[in-house]
DNA sequence: AGCACGCCGACT
DNA sequence: GTCGGCGTGCTC
């Protein structure tokens, strides 16, 4: 018997099947899909066995498998299967695509440091004719307790005598077994169901009653997209069928969790980040057992073992969380989405307020299915939208917000109402600067400047790690003008405090946020009424529900138009208007001030008027002209390395040889990427963009070969980035 | 990933 | 003359 092995190396040079045989003792355990230990060179290592064959015409001498790991299959055949084309549309390594698939617990690099939890239990033996035998006391409470419940806790009759219990052990009367638990407790809590309205029920009878096909279901911000969801998914259930629901990790949230326990109890998974490797294990195998038909999680979620799915949901579809674009393979989960259900012959639906141009394009031209739901579930119109010119402002202010917010604020104070308040970081950061010569700090490995970190008081690089403490001294003119710039959610705390003294303030971002369970209570405390005004980054503008919000500020709307991206348009006006689907959303009326610099700014005029088609029609030429998606494919290849101009010389070879092998093709580059240099690494951008793929990826895959095994310059292939850095 | 092999500069 | 730098190539 022989099997075909792929390494736990994720290294393009190894990364394809190696031939072992299969000692005797281990043949009847070997299936395809699980995972085995194996000689590598001098190493010995993990490897998923991906074929199974018995034929011996090999000429050379076979190492044996060592061992096996698994006795239960980790990857089934839809997963080998789906590795493969994620493999081929990436042109990642394949054993990537694999690993990707697997919670930590299984990789071989973690894995050892998380196990399966036991509980311990006592039960009785078999055959055991307790009246012809003697017990003291405490062994006699102990059996009638095993008699009665059969299988008991260790721990608890170890609460009665640890020294009896022993001895009914030794003497062979009880028995121990060792069962599996979770970490976590699936408590079935009572079902929760609430009434649809009459499109929201047209919507469900049209993904549930048509043959599969993928939907893009465009509904506004509170029109109840997430009850049509769980009615879909409760349809599927109630036929025997599996669902995946998508939602980006800022919006995965222990609210929306428990929304959807309270409805469908312990049939739900869901995998987000606040769990630890363990509990990720666990979900994974209650999922691969079918204890769990419904899962919901960020990216990687998609790849849930589950069999026979129904439903794959995207929630917040324009989401650039679901391409994942800092490690390989760079896949995008909607095209993941669409592998899996060809597999299962299910639908997809794609949710959005403010759909990708991408999707929307795809729904025009009627490959995707349009679903609409255009009206609020409370009945109440969009809230009204003041957009504040923060160029005539300035002048008559000090701090950072304008008067029409400050007044708004005193307003909805006033009316003992609540507030929300969004900080956009997003291409935004507080740096030092020096007021007498224009100083800034610098990272000594990356070409970016150092951001100010008040709480420790020093100077940090977002991209290396870099930290130093922070000057009083000007390094280069040596006066003692350096001066904090830049706006952080602790600066408008501040100005709010001097404001509204008596105003409970609660700041939600990163850094208050990254405890566990932090954010949880946040938003517990605030939808309580503990707070007056909730201010922070983009984490406040995804999905949360508050009723009692109905004044929105928008600090800063931007900084994001700043960003040197062909999505930043895009990007701001769907912040906006996500922003602003925070309030109204109970019984009052809302409204939403919002501060910028590009008061005429399209993607700013659009989302005040909660226009999103004049928004799509517009960008769209926008992106005709300027030869964008959906117009155009792009890819993006990276190159980077140490040495500069080597790098440089490689990526003018590459584009060279691209120039020359490819027609009907726009090559841009190779220029120097935003930040040239990382962590002392020099990247450069060769930038692609195609309508048709003809030989593309075949040259593309040659390429890459080439540079797989050079050590000096490397070679990145991402195919639709999320955005080009 | 790790290790061996091989080709060049600087030294006990 | 050798020691050791790392660039390259191989692992069933």
């Amino acid at each position: 018997m022989i099997v075909g092995v792929l390494v736990e190396i994720s290294n393009k040079a190894v990364d394809r099947i190696f031939d072992y045989s299969v000692p005797c003792s281990l043949k009847d355990k070997i299936k395809v899909g699980i995972r085995v230990l194996v000689p590598f060179g001098k190493m010995t290592l993990e490897g998923f066995v991906l074929e199974v064959k018995n034929d011996k015409t090999f000429d050379k001498e076979l190492k044996d498998i060592l061992n096996i790991i698994d006795s239960d299959i980790v990857l089934n055949h839809e997963l080998l299967e789906l590795g493969k084309k994620v493999q081929k549309k990436t042109l990642a390594s394949l054993i990537s695509c694999y690993q990707v698939m697997l919670p930590k617990a299984l990789k071989a690099k973690h894995g050892s440091n998380v196990a399966v939890q036991f509980d311990t239990f006592y039960c009785l033996r078999q055959n055991i004719n307790l009246d012809q035998l003697k017990f003291n006391d405490s062994q006699l409470k102990i059996i009638e307790i095993v008699r009665q419940k059969k299988l008991v806790l260790r721990k608890e009759l170890c609460a009665i005598s640890t020294s009896s219990l022993n001895t009914l052990i030794k003497k062979e009367i009880l028995e121990e077994v060792k069962k599996e638990h979770y970490r976590r407790n699936y408590a079935n809590v009572a079902f929760f169901k609430h009434q649809l309205t009459e499109n929201q029920k047209k919507v469900v009878s049209q993904v549930t009653l048509n043959s599969p096909q993928t939907y893009l279901l465009y509904g506004v911000t509170g029109s109840g997209k997430t009850e049509v969801y769980m009615e879909v998914i409760d349809y599927y259930l109630k036929q025997g069928k599996t669902s995946i629901m998508l939602v980006p990790e800022i919006s995965l949230t222990p609210q929306m969790v428990q929304r959807f326990q309270e409805r469908f109890g312990s049939k739900i998974a869901a995998i987000h980040s606040g769990l630890s490797d363990g509990e990720r294990y666990d979900e994974w195998r209650r999922i691969t057992r079918g204890e769990a038909s419904i899962v919901i999680g960020a990216r990687s979620a998609i790849f849930a073992p589950l069999k026979n799915i129904g439903i794959i949901i995207i929630d917040e579809e324009h989401s650039d969380s679901y391409k994942q674009s800092n490690s390989n393979p760079r896949y995008h989960a909607r095209d993941v989405a669409i592998f899996r259900s060809r597999y299962h012959h299910c639908s997809i639906v794609l949710g959005s307020a403010t759909p990708s141009l991408e999707t929307m394009a795809r729904a025009q031209k009627g490959v995707y299915s349009l679903l609409e739901l255009s009206h609020r579930v409370n009945g109440k119109e969009m809230p009204r939208v003041t957009v504040v010119d923060m160029n005539k402002e300035m002048k008559n202010i000090s701090g950072n917000l304008s008067k029409e917010l400050i007044k708004a604020i005193q307003n909805t104070l006033d009316r003992n109402e609540q507030v929300i308040l969004l900080l956009n970081r997003r291409g935004y950061s507080s740096f030092v600067m020096c007021k007498n010569c224009g100083y800034t700090f610098k990272c000594p490995n990356c070409d970016i400047t150092l951001t100010y970190h008040k709480s420790s008081n020093t100077l940090r690089c977002h991209y290396c790690g870099f930290g130093e403490k922070r000057y009083f001294e000007c390094p280069k003119c040596h006066e003692k003008s350096l001066s904090n710039l830049g706006l952080g959610t602790q600066k408008i705390e501040e100005e709010l405090n001097t404001l509204f003294p008596t105003c409970k303030i609660l700041r939600m971002d990163y850094d208050t946020t990254s405890r566990k369970g932090m954010h949880e209570k946040m938003t517990t405390d605030f939808r309580d009424g503990k707070y007056d005004v909730l201010l922070g980054t983009q984490m406040v503008a995804k999905g949360l529900d508050f009723s009692k919000v109905t004044l929105v500020g928008i600090i800063n709307a931007d900084t994001s138009l700043n960003i040197p991206d062909f999505r930043s348009s895009e990007n701001t006006f769907s912040l906006l208007s996500q922003a602003a689907g925070r309030c109204g959303r109970g019984e009052r009326e809302g409204c939403v001030v919002i501060q910028t610099f590009n008061p005429n700014h399209y993607a700013i005029s659009f989302a005040k008027n909660h226009d999103y088609f004049s928004f799509y029609m517009y960008e769209m030429n926008v992106r005709r002209i300027l030869k964008y998606p959906p117009y155009f494919y792009l890819c993006n290849l990276k190159v980077s390395g140490k040495k500069s101009d080597l790098v440089l010389r490689e990526a003018l070879k590459i584009k060279s040889e691209l120039t020359s092998a490819l027609t009907n093709i726009i090559i841009l580059g190779p220029s120097t990427a935003s930040v040239f240099k990382i962590n002392n690494v020099y990247r450069y951008n060769i930038i692609l963009k195609y309508k048709t793929f003809d030989n593309l990826y075949e040259v593309l895959e040659k390429i890459d070969e080439h540079y797989k095994t050079k050590s000096q310059v490397y070679l990145e292939i991402d195919f639709e980035p999320s955005q080009i850095l």
